[in-house]
This record gives C-alpha cells, structure tokens and sequence, in this order.
DNA sequence: TTTTATTTGTAATAAAAGTTACAATTTGAT
DNA sequence: ATCAAATTGTAACTTTTATTACAAATAAAA
C-alpha cells in the first residue's frame, strides 16, 4: 500500500540519543541530528515532529535502556545495603564504559534550556519522582524486613540519595578517576548507616 | 584624548551574568545580550571581544558577588558545625532571595556546552577546586582545634559536600519548597557527623 | 496493472545569529 | 580650536537554523 520506511527506527533514535547526550538539547542542531541519525528533511520530518518530540523519543529510549538498568538493581530479594550497592556499581559501571558521552542524560536534562519546555519539564520531573519513590519504597520494603531500624528516614534518605546522585552526574563530568568517585559513594553510604 | 563610554560597565556585566544565568551560556544569543544591556554591536564588540570572553568576565563577577560569600562563612572563628551551617544559609538564602535566577552559575557552568571549551573549562573546574580546597583545610584545622576526631576524613569529606552542593543546586531547580532541602541538608551534616 | 499511501531527495523559504565595515560622534590633550 | 583616540549607530554580510513545498520513488493492496 505504501512505501516502506528504509532507514532503521531504533537505530536513528539511538545516534540522536547520543548526540543529544553528548551536545545537550539546545546545543544539538536538527542539521546535525539530520547528518547523523542518516536522514534528510523530509525522512527526519516525516517521523519526528520537530526537535522536542525527538528528545522526548531519545529520553524514553535513554530510560527503558539505561535508568531501567538501575531501577533492578533495587529490585531484588538482597539486603538493602547489597541493593545500594548494585545501583552504584550499575551506575559507575555505566559512566566508566560510556564512550564520552557525560553523566547521565536525565540529570543533563535537569537544566534550564529543558525544564522551560513545560512538555519536557514534566516528563523529566516525573521521571525522577518515580525514580525517588521507588527508592523510598525500597527503604520502608527494608524497614519492614527489620533490614533497617524503625526509625530510618526512608523519606530524607530516598530524597538526599537522589540529591547525591544528581551530584556524583555533574561530578563525573569533570574527571576520569572513578575509583576517587566510588570511594566517596562509599563513604556517604556508611555515613547513612548504609 | 578619547570618547567615553557612555554606558555603565559593571551594570552591563550584572545584566549579562543574570541573562546567562538565567538562560545559559549556548542559548543566549548576542542579540538579546546586547538588547538587554543596552548596547549596541559597536558597543559591544568594542569592550567585550566575543560571548565567551563575556561570560569569562561574568563568571568572574558572579564569583566575587555571591560565590566568595560562601567562602565567608566558612572563615570565621565560630565551630565547624556551626562554619558549614552558616555556610548553607548563605547558599539557601541566595536561592530563596534569587529573582527567578536558577541553581548556581558556577555549577550551571560545569555543562559539556561550557566544559567543551578549554578556557572556561579551565577558570570553572579551577574555582571549584579552589572551594574544594578551602573546605578541606577548613576541616583540617577544625581537627587541629580538636573539634574533630583525628579521624575525621577531611578529603573524602570536603569532596563530598561539594558533590552534595552540585546536587543541591540541581534540585533546587526543580522546587521552590526550600525548607525541605534544609531539613536534607541538616540530615547530610549530622549523617557526616558535623 | 493500476491505484494509493507514504517515504525520500532536492530545493526553497524565512528567520535568527554572529560578526564586520564605516562613517559620525565625542572627549581630553596639545 | 584642533587633533588623536576611542565610542557609538546604522547597515550590511555571511552562516546557521528550522521548516515547508513539491515532485519522484517505492511497495503492497485492489
């Protein structure tokens, strides 16, 4: 009936991703997105709608790839402390074998150029908040399991780790040493009474 | 000799830092720089050689105004608990009395769009080193006065409150109920044991 | 095989951005 | 009063950016 599509969906999607990560939104041009995602206007506009739309794509694809990865680490039958654990180790694992691309693209997308976009604005938002709601959820999971004392703040916890997390991103922008990085998470894990 | 300028320096650059500020460095265009220091392109380029060396010069404005507070507050002959505290209000007061302004400039900086360019990457991660710096001696001096443990760790520490700052002034753009980030901010510090 | 829906390539359009050119203007020193 | 040096206003130029127009190409359904 119609003529098929030639170049591949997902794999446009993940160069786009990955330019966006490593140029940030406003930055990205639709010129260079074009070039490298393979498409010309009329492909990039036939399956996009504009620039937005697109990020909005990529930062799906980034979470169901990426963040996911992290979210399991917090599920699973281990002590609390073993789960906190994986979800640094995923999360350095990540940031070591990532090849340049910076910090994570949720927490790049934490910025002003992004967050004006009430579209994008949500999306992001509301993805972090799931993400501190598990973590909370994970903590009382914890508390009930006599993992943790009844006095732990799962609430203070899952927010200042969330806090953490968004530090240890911008951090790791600025050196290679990871080694330091892990030591410190470390060091604020015991300091929780993790 | 020769003409004078007719418009006022230091109120151009205040104008440009809270435009960056507020904008970023990538997205704020020459045009509206100059429209909103009321400058002119001959103006412009006359005293400022381009967009970068402008936000040089902000960046460095910003740290003489607002970042040297902070170090303020953390050189006083009060105790250590109380140095950090002080040096939080100064911070959460900068946020909460900020007109709209977002986060820090100088952690807005710590961006690849800035990172990328070797002059501004050097003064940011420089500046953030020199902090990191004052912290650690600030801590290494409270040991000598016996308000810390011999083995409080002073590096791992001073690194970790600033990762924590990064993070802190991430959120902070996502919020506006400050008081809940002082409370994660008071559970930090006694979580440090400070 | 014709039809039909959709994809693709090329080109064009329109707006915005960064920068430069140049003449007119202003100021204090001579 | 004149001159030298710097500032300013206006306009132009060049690039980049986002988007649209339209015809040609393609693949499967009728």
């Amino acid at each position: 009936m119609a003529r098929t599509r030639e170049f591949d969906f997902e794999k446009a999607i993940d160069k786009a991703t990955k330019l966006f990560w490593l140029e940030g939104y406003k930055k990205t041009s639709i010129q260079k997105l074009m070039k490298t995602m393979g498409l010309g206007e009329s492909s990039f506009y036939n399956s996009f709608k504009n620039k937005r739309d697109l990020y909005l794509q990529c930062l799906k694809y980034y979470n169901s790839n990426i963040t996911s990865r992290r979210a399991e680490a917090l599920n699973s039958p281990k002590p609390i402390q073993k789960k906190l654990r994986d979800l640094f180790n995923v999360i350095f694992d990540d940031l070591e074998s990532g090849t340049g691309t910076p910090g994570c693209l949720m927490t790049n997308s934490l910025s002003f150029e992004v967050l004006k976009d009430a579209h994008l604005r949500k999306y992001v938002l509301g993805e972090m908040d799931n993400f501190r709601l598990f973590l909370k959820n994970t903590f009382q999971q914890a508390i009930e399991n006599d993992e943790l004392s009844v006095d732990f703040d799962s609430i203070l916890t899952s927010e200042l780790v969330v806090t953490y997390l968004q530090g240890l991103f911008k951090i790791s922008m600025t050196t290679t040493d990871y080694s330091q990085l892990r030591k410190q998470t470390e060091y604020f894990l015991k300091a929780l009474g993790l």
